[in-house]
DNA sequence: GTCTATAAACTGATAGAC
DNA sequence: GTCTATCAGTTTATAGAC
């Protein structure tokens, strides 16, 4: 699938194949011969493997930070944090996981610099969450009795853990359930018909 | 570190490696070094990884069993769910996420005959922990008005994201943020000093 | 049970030609 | 930018001796 820029779509596959088979499970090999070129021309664009890691997870930093701009925009607390928890629902339905969770569970693996990216990314959604429900708690969008702090720490977890688990058993119930039981601690009742 | 059995020893290694590492960041090298003997060795043992990785899984989910028939002992709903609770963090301390959480981040890697034993785990401490819910609702030692399954669902992913951004950022206090929310959604007050 | 020897394939990477 | 050639090391595994 040759798009305009060589190097754009081996960040992409390479972001791709992390996501659903995981950092150690991807070789130059795999992303050369998905783009029709040799391992050696991988090297030209990508001095290491460390570094095309390093790259696919500072683009995805990058991402967020757009994403975020992009939910601002939005009327509510609630609206903002359920186009959050519907970006997990579009990376689920892809039969991927969050880059960061994949990351994550190989973080033993990793060199150091790529720390760095994958600790900012989590600090900075973190961060986000808390912001969102405590600017509900106080314009009374939400009502709950624990610090929004542990509402937020709670749900990135979870988040990630349902991507996870979602491809072995429960598909898309996991996220529902997740997402229920998070607007519920905020108070929100469910939307339905 | 030789104990009496030679196969125990590379199976409680290999699960360690799995929980620490990743399943596609071992090696039949690692484990004979450590062990003491050379790779082909091993392989008198575990005839492939994949029998070895299936054998670690199987044994896990044992253990899981074993665990849950300790826990019933337990005198209130409360308190069984605090020791399921409890035996991630004994993992978090170890400085490892969930041999289940390992592998199904690893799912698309791993062949076929693995994928009960994992599908198994989750399963059954799913159903485990409804069960819990259930009867804490029944008595009245819980209150909640989301349908026990939702709560029960939501509290595995938690979990499981939990222990592995733990390895990254926020330590224990992500796990305890977890719990706070779970049994918080339970109607259990924080017990403190 | 463990060893040596061996195999074929893969892995990340470099040098230098086109 | 991409290629060929080459590298040293790893990975999973087998055969057969001790």
């Amino acid at each position: 699938m040759p798009t305009v820029d060589r190097r754009t779509d081996l960040l992409d596959l390479a972001q791709g194949m992390i996501q659903e088979r995981g950092y150690n499970a991807f070789s130059f090999k795999d992303l050369a011969a998905r783009v029709g070129i040799k391992t050696a021309s991988v090297h030209y664009h990508f001095p290491s493997k460390g570094e095309l890691g390093l790259q696919v997870m500072k683009r995805y930093l990058d991402q967020l930070e757009e994403c975020l701009r992009t939910w601002a925009e939005l009327p509510s607390e609630t609206a903002r944090l359920r186009a959050f928890v519907g970006s997990y629902r579009d990376t689920e339905n892809q039969g991927a996981i969050c880059l960061c969770g994949s990351m994550a569970s190989d973080i033993q693996t990793l060199n150091a610099p790529i720390h760095s990216p994958i600790n900012r990314y989590l600090e900075r959604s973190e961060q986000w969450v808390v912001q969102c429900v405590q600017a509900g708690l106080e314009s009374g969008e939400f009502l709950s009795t624990l610090p929004p702090e542990t509402l937020a720490m709670s749900l990135l977890p979870s988040l990630q853990g349902a991507l996870i688990l979602s491809r072995v058993q429960g598909g898309g119930t996991l996220l529902t359930a997740v997402e229920q039981s998070f607007f519920a601690s905020l108070g929100v009742l469910d939307e339905r018909p």
